[in-house]
DNA sequence: TCCTAAATAGTTGTCCTACAACTTCAGGAG
DNA sequence: CTCCTGAAGTTGTAGGACAACTATTTAGGA
């Protein structure tokens, strides 16, 4: 074949070029270029379709590989995998909630009940590797899909070095958007899980009577390895389907 | 720096050689070689030393940035990911429960409530894409670290295909060892998180009272995409960290 | 005819060399 | 002291070659 999405990777965006590839191939297998359990285009083809060497494409396919969506077989080819049905959001993808939901066919939604800047905690301050004392950006919103609440969610990001603008962005909701902005976009987070009964947590109508949440402990880091965020969410038990793909 | 670990890499035991350098990397990292945070050996310095090519090198590398074990910086280096302690276990990674235990430095153990043959259910059977009605095997299994209760796992496996000693084998509790013996290894996982709180779960003196568990709904699967088991594992909630590593 | 084994084509895994892009640090100019 | 520049070191990408593995086809024998 041709080649044929050339245009669509670009050499000068500073994403690694096998990033976007991976995104690229990422979208077509999530709009069923290809049915499910079936055979992918192989290495070669996929790498004159891009216009990229084959080390590139292969590191994006392993990417993939990680994430569940395709299955590497050495001799026979690159099969799109088959877990009875759709695919969905993984945990393990770094990625805002209202992206996924999105992503998941549904309107995403953010009320924002508290918005504050105050001193950093003592686990906070540990976690964001600041001094005690530090100024800190602390937010409680809740988070719909279709107008239902899903989540609920308390995040705080140290203060120094963002500016007034970056910050009255972040207390309006859009976390990714406002980080990106000031070029401190998470890469990586380590996130604990637990399970979570308790009538302390949430507000409103959106509060479940049995309180009962998954909760997602999180610090994310910059790609230099410093800490930027850190935050709890609430995930309304049963709202939300939560998928890992565990390997060797 | 000379070659120093060629013989621990073989060509012909059936493991490719990216995997084998990764397992001997992970090893060497957990018995921190180098300090959290610093910077290891170089791809190149890392290739001489395993005798192989950089192409392998920086696939085991890539393999163990997934878990979180350390964090690739372009134009810079590879270094240990410090993530405010020890790195442990993720749940990404697909392991034994009682291996996992281990090497959290506890002495893992396991008590078998049932264990049957039986028909199986339906949700099982779509699981294990097996026809209706099928012979399976039916685990019921409490799992302990340092005779403490940590988990309840209810797991069924098919038994067509599987020796009277391999079946033997499973019931007796040895899931991975006896899968090993009969040649079917998954080598990936399918599992959905969920929060619950239940008085139904459980027996014995380990049952915690509050109900709180954090269930792991999983289906295995061999390399060439078929199911091999299915379970469910219900973990105490607080007797278990679970950490997960997300990145972009 | 049926089954088995060998040849064959296609695909991923590994190797090699080279250069591009990025990070870091040292040294000099202001 | 601060800022800029350049050099050295490291990971990212390129391209070509062969090895190892898989799946299919073909040839041969019972």
């Amino acid at each position: 074949m041709s080649i044929l999405f050339k245009k669509e990777i670009s050499r000068t965006s500073g994403e690694s070029l096998s990033d976007q590839v991976r995104s690229h191939l990422r979208t077509r297998i999530l709009k069923h270029e290809w049915d499910a359990g079936s055979k992918i285009p192989g290495e070669f083809e996929l790498a004159s379709q891009y216009g990229v060497a084959r080390v590139t494409i292969r590191t994006a396919l392993r990417s993939l590989e990680r994430q569940g969506l395709i299955d590497i077989r050495h001799g026979s080819g690159v099969y799109v995998a088959d877990f009875g049905g759709v695919v969905r959001a993984g945990l393990q993808e770094l990625k805002s909630i209202t992206e996924t939901i999105k992503e998941l066919g549904f309107k995403a939604g953010m009320v924002t009940r508290t918005s504050e800047i105050r001193q950093a905690g003592k686990t906070e301050a540990a976690d964001l590797l600041l001094p005690q004392g530090s100024q800190v950006l602390h937010l409680e919103r809740a988070i719909t899909a279709d107008r239902e609440v899903v989540a609920f969610s308390y995040d705080t990001f140290p203060v120094d070095g963002l500016s007034a603008a970056t910050i009255k962005k972040l207390s309006s909701g859009s976390i990714f958007a406002g980080l990106g902005e000031a070029n401190k976009v998470p890469v990586r987070a380590r996130a604990e899980i637990h399970a979570i009964s308790s009538k302390e947590i949430g507000w409103g109508a959106g509060k479940p009577r049995n309180g009962l949440y998954l909760q997602l402990r999180q610090v994310h880091y910059l790609r230099d390895g410093k800490p930027i965020a850190t935050g709890d969410t609430y995930f309304v038990e049963g709202k939300f389907q939560f998928i890992i793909h565990r390997t060797i």
